[in-house]
Order: C-alpha cells, then sequence, then structure tokens
DNA sequence: GGAATAGTGTCTATAAGACAGTATCAA
DNA sequence: TTGATACTGTCTTATAGACACTATTCC
C-alpha cells in the first residue's frame, strides 16, 4: 500500500468503432477525417468520449454507431473487441479506448458525425496493407478486428450480419470470400453451408433475376455456433508451415 | 457536441486477473478475501488501480501477478482477457476493470497481497455452479475467463502453459480434461497429440517413476496454432441440439 | 509373477477437397 | 438457342471416435 493519501489515476475512456461492411463484394471499413487536433486531418476509427459518468460502454458504442451510420439499431451486430491504453496512444493524455467490432448489411454512404469532417467507406486492404495511414493506434486495432471477424466466420453464424434478412447462399458465399479474401468451392461450400444445423433456414424461392436462374433465399436460422464449422483454408504456405500466433 | 466547456468523465481503472493453474488434477482459480470495503471479507478475483498515470495496462497486470503469487514473470501465460465497466458495478464510483487471464504451472500456496486479507487456491466448479459467491462482478469475468481457456485450448498450444518445462502426455491430457471437465481416450489423445505440426518435441525419456512404466518427457514446441487443433467433445446434448452462443 | 503406468494399432464414420455436369431463367 | 446464373453428385483423402492389446518398470 502507498501513502496515505494515495488515489488512483483518472483516465479517460473512449469507444472505438471497426464497423464492417461489404459494398461491391469488397470488405469495407468506416473511416472518418477527424476534425480536431489531435491528428486532425488524418483518417481514424469512428468513435469518442463517453458522454457522461454513467454511461454504459456498449451504450456509447452504439451512439457513436448510430451518429455515423444512421443506422436501424436491430439488424446491427456489435460486440467488445478489446481495450487499448498504452500511455503513449493519445497525446493529450491517458486516455483508454475500448474498441468494439460492428458489422452490418450493406449499409448507405455515412453521415459525417460530430467529431468528423468527412466519413467513408474504405477498402479494408488499403488499411491492413499501409497503403491508408491511420491516426492512433487505430491500425493495430483494425487489424485485431479483422482478425475477429475472421475468425468468428469460422465458428459462428456472423456472416449472416453481413446480409439482408433475405439472402442467397452465392451472396454468402461472397461475405466469406471477401472476409477472408480467398476463393472458395460453390459446390462445397453450397454443401457444408447446408449440413451446418440451424444456420440458415429456407425462405421462400426467387429473386434475383440478374439474367440467370433465379437463387432460393434463405433467412439467419436460430444458431448461433456452427456445426461443424466452415473452416478457412489455410493461405496455401508452400512450405510445411511453422505458423505462429500474434499475441 | 455539446456545451462548449463540455469535458468528458474520468474513470478509474483496474485490472483483475483470473489466474488459473492444475492442483492434483483440478482446475483452480486464485481469489483473495477483500480485506477493505466495498465488499470488505468477501471473495474476489486479485487485481488493483493503475498505480500511476503512466503504467501501462499489461505492466499492471503483471505487478498484480506477481503481487499474488510470487512467480517468475517467465513462465506465465497472461493475455487481455475482456473489459467490465458496467456503471453500477462498483459502489465506489465509475470504475472499469480490465480483466486479463493468466495461466501458470501448478503454483505454490499464494501470498496474501496489498489489498487482500488472505488469498487461495479455490476449484472453479465451486465459482461456476455458484457455491462459492464472489465480489462485483467478478462470477461472470470468471466465467468469461473459463470459457476463453476452453477454447484456446482447442486452436492454441495454451495447455503447455499448465505444464513445467518438461510434462509428459499423460500429464497433458489432465490439463484437458481438467480445464474441459471432461474424460479423453488416451489412445486417441496420443496419436492426435503426437500429429499436432511443432506443438511438442520429444526431450529425452524416463523420468516419473510412479510405479509403473516411465513416462516420455516432451516440451512445448514452437507452434502456438494447433493444426489440427483438438476439438473439445460435445458435451452429449442428448438430443439433437440447437445451440446458442453467450453473447 | 503381479501391480501400475506408458504406449501402440485397427476399424469405422464423418467431413473436407477436388472436380464436372444439369437446371432454370431471360432475351 | 444462347448466355447467365443456380444448383447437384461422386470420388478420394484426412481426421475423429470407438475399442483391446503390448511394453516397461518396481516390487
Amino acid at each position: 500500500m502507498q501513502a496515505d493519501e494515495w488515489s488512483p489515476p483518472p483516465v479517460l475512456l473512449t469507444v472505438d468503432l471497426v464497423i464492417l461492411t461489404l459494398r461491391e463484394a469488397q470488405l469495407c471499413l468506416l473511416l472518418v477525417e477527424r476534425g480536431e487536433d489531435p491528428f486532425q486531418g488524418m483518417l481514424a476509427l469512428p468513435g469518442g468520449f463517453l458522454n457522461h459518468a454513467g454511461e454504459e460502454i456498449l451504450d456509447a458504442a452504439h451512439r457513436e454507431l448510430s451518429e455515423e451510420t444512421a443506422l436501424a439499431a436491430g439488424r446491427v451486430h456489435l460486440e467488445q473487441l478489446a481495450t487499448y491504453g498504452d500511455a503513449g496512444r493519445d497525446p493529450r493524455g491517458r486516455v483508454v479506448s475500448v474498441a468494439h467490432l460492428a458489422i452490418a448489411p450493406g449499409l448507405p454512404e455515412p453521415v459525417a458525425g460530430t467529431d468528423a469532417t468527412d466519413a467513408a467507406w474504405v477498402p479494408v486492404a488499403s488499411v491492413l496493407s499501409g497503403e491508408v495511414e491511420l491516426a492512433f493506434d487505430h491500425r493495430q486495432i483494425v487489424t485485431d478486428g479483422i482478425e475477429r471477424a475472421r475468425t468468428k466466420l469460422e465458428f459462428s453464424a456472423l456472416a449472416t450480419a453481413f446480409c439482408g434478412e433475405l439472402f442467397t447462399i452465392a451472396e454468402l458465399q461472397q461475405v466469406y470470400e471477401a472476409v477472408w479474401g480467398t476463393e472458395l468451392d460453390t459446390r462445397n461450400f453450397y454443401r457444408k453451408v447446408q449440413a451446418v444445423k440451424g444456420f440458415i433456414i429456407p425462405a421462400g424461392s426467387g429473386r434475383r433475376t440478374t439474367g440467370g436462374r433465379p437463387a432460393r433465399l434463405y433467412r439467419a436460422g436460430p444458431n448461433t455456433v456452427l456445426f461443424p464449422p466452415l473452416i478457412r483454408p489455410v493461405p496455401s504456405t508452400t512450405e510445411e508451415d511453422t505458423r505462429e500466433e500474434g499475441k
């Protein structure tokens, strides 16, 4: 124990959002251009401080999400990702960010939020490659968020969160291909997806007349755990690989 | 944006630790008896506030870990688990806790830390069942931590963190059985563990002369990702199950 | 030899990967 | 009929699960 009048150091809490969606078969991420210092003019994740001392963290995440996307809160997946609190990450002082992962079906063009001059969908590839630079430690957060999404696609029904209420199997396959960044065999995908209990359930047939045979429609099933899982193909490391883990 | 002189509400940050180990083939958790209000006299996770405004969160977790266990920092697995910040979780005010998961080989009897009157290893079963009550929202944290450990055992080499530098396959099997709470077939376990590339590597033979044939020894291999994974057996839901996920 | 623990081998069922063809619509 | 998209079926290989026996040590 410390000296008698020691008291714990206060910190400021923010929530940051990795909002993913599919646009033209590309995995995209919502970024805002910062309207204030620090990092004014730079791209960053949407997010912000707690509004008041009593605001729940998850509520704050929902609030930021709708500020930025004007979204019906219903059909959006939102979960806590991880907390980033390195002492040097924010020049304003000790700012700890609870990052969240949000996933939604093809969203409209974003709305500029409070702190943001402008907001836009950016393909995640350009962030992962380093081509687009982000403020703070947001690139790390994006990396972690995408890795989370990639893993959850294997074992949970998260993929349906990228789709509308009704979707075709081909659309679902596009989700997997875009998030994983791989191509999948259509025939095996059909077989496997339909073998998973409670993943997707048939919902009428015929739509999407883009010149071919109309596709059957499905909606998300009751199960959120996928069994058997849809294992992500290994990125074909030519050699007998010695894979290391991130953390 | 708010009124002009609005400023974000400060919060207090704690780190809490779910420290798991194996004691006599039982999965155990380190708990402390709280020496101060709130919840004085109640059992809780070891943890505490940041020491000073510049302390890194992970460093604080390491500090609490060694305060409580007097442990060589080398052979301990420590990772961030999740952040718990419900507005009502701590009567002292807005206290946000970044929970961590720590795993270590059979530890000695614990040392009473700073805030704690006493510390002890408690079988996790008694916490999960609700038989032992914990302060704050610590039971939820424990539940989440154990679920994390169970899952990571399937896909990562985390199990070796429960073992000493050298271990036998039988010991490794005990880890899996204790954490998963299931019995495994020895023959299949031997086959699968040895088929995983880079998981365990032979290290001399013969030790453990408890009256039978001496076991071969192994050490942790270079890979932290298990392929193929060691899938946890389903808890034999008698019916065709409709499994729901936690979050 | 007997007790105790360590380790192996085989058969079957399920799932994954590779691969080619048929079905249904619009124009 | 053609073009376009949706869908299905089979064969091979890898892994999971069930199960019974042999091996090495100490006494």
